[in-house]
DNA sequence: TAGATTGTTAATCGATTAACAATC
DNA sequence: TAGATTGTTAATCGATTAACAATC
């Protein structure tokens, strides 16, 4: 929806920025130069510099960037709107791990809705939100605006929850179970399995 | 430690490729090609081949990959010694489903520690592991050989716990903190933040 | 004005893809 | 032998870094 398409490498440099300016706000900072952000994070900083043009081109010669406005500035590539909306398929020990989490309002996700397929769980709360049947699924998505999907359902049910969800009209997905899931190429899918994870640093330590 | 560095690009596929021949295996399908596993996992079958011939090698034209075989050369580049142990530190919400997580044996990853600092943790059992002192931390790190250290405290005291694992020699970091760690180049760290990945989908959904 | 800092252009580096020769 | 599949070399693409001109 966007006009300038941002590239792989720099959206997952986005978030960075981001940690880094609400550090900088909270300890009253409201200028900053390429050079602050990129010691904070670690990185270059002509790529900082790089990013942020690209992003904002609202930096100025000799005094840098006024902190709110870059944050203004790299919301904009997050939404359009006021909030991302997205649920919880799973209330596992993972599940109610992630629903317990209370950072997102803060940085405008808003966690709506709960999902489980196990009677035991349907009807119990997670911080004030109801666990609803898994069969409500599709209707509950339809019926509200999501965004994201969150599977925390056991492997072999992952895929059917993923087709649900994008059949509902849900447009990205975070998949917490080692499942590859087949989606379509306009759909936004990351994983996280903390096999691969630990692999990945098994590796670099191995070598 | 190994004689051929490999690529990080490479790096971040070859859970991927462990996975599927994870699978084939569990099919009884012996012998398989670069084309069967790219059309499996989603890449391209050239770079399939390139990602296997750097790390195995043992491809043979007309016939393929021994299932087995490449699982043995995937393995090599994981470790050296028959287990990668690894602890978690902080027990709460996410520690706690981490720990319970039963599927790190079946990759030759050990957890063989847990801590936390909360007296009413303290003593109780996950899955047949006692949640130790987090005083005792470094004492236990250097008695024992610890790979990788999981982190899973409160975002504050996330800096202290790494230092204290680097200090006690670990390797090997995952961070479930969106601290940004502080670490030498020769420690390899990996980043899971619930609200960077939602971001970056976000970013990708609303493009 | 001189210094600091941005933005841009060019050069380098690394990763992916294409083309094709080698071979069980 | 012909076909299938690997491994390699060259071409392309994308990302990072270096050099430097522009400017509040």
């Amino acid at each position: 929806m966007d006009f300038k398409k941002i590239p792989k490498a720099v959206i997952e440099r986005i978030p960075l920025y981001l940690n880094c300016l609400d550090k900088l706000n909270s300890n009253n900072i409201e200028t900053t130069s390429s050079k602050q952000i990129a010691d904070e994070i670690g990185l270059g900083e002509v790529q900082v510099r790089k990013d942020l043009n690209l992003i904002s081109g609202n930096g100025k010669p000799k005094i840098g960037y006024k902190v709110v406005d870059l944050q203004k500035d790299l919301q904009k590539t997050i939404r359009n709107s006021e909030k991302t909306n997205f649920i919880i398929v799973g209330c596992g020990k993972i599940g109610e791990a992630l629903a317990n989490y209370n950072e997102f309002v803060n940085h405008n996700f808003a966690l709506i809705g709960l999902f489980d397929n196990n009677k035991s769980k349907i009807g119990k709360r997670i911080l004030d939100l109801e666990i609803l049947d898994e069969k409500k699924l599709t209707t509950f998505c339809t019926q509200n605006h999501i965004d994201i999907g969150i599977i925390a359902v056991p492997c072999e049910s992952a895929q059917k929850v993923c087709d649900d969800l994008i059949t509902s009209g849900v447009k990205g997905i975070l998949n917490f179970t080692n499942a590859k899931l087949n989606v379509d190429t306009n759909i936004s899918v990351r994983n996280v399995d903390i096999v691969s994870l630990l692999t990945m640093i098994a590796i670099e330590i191995n070598e």
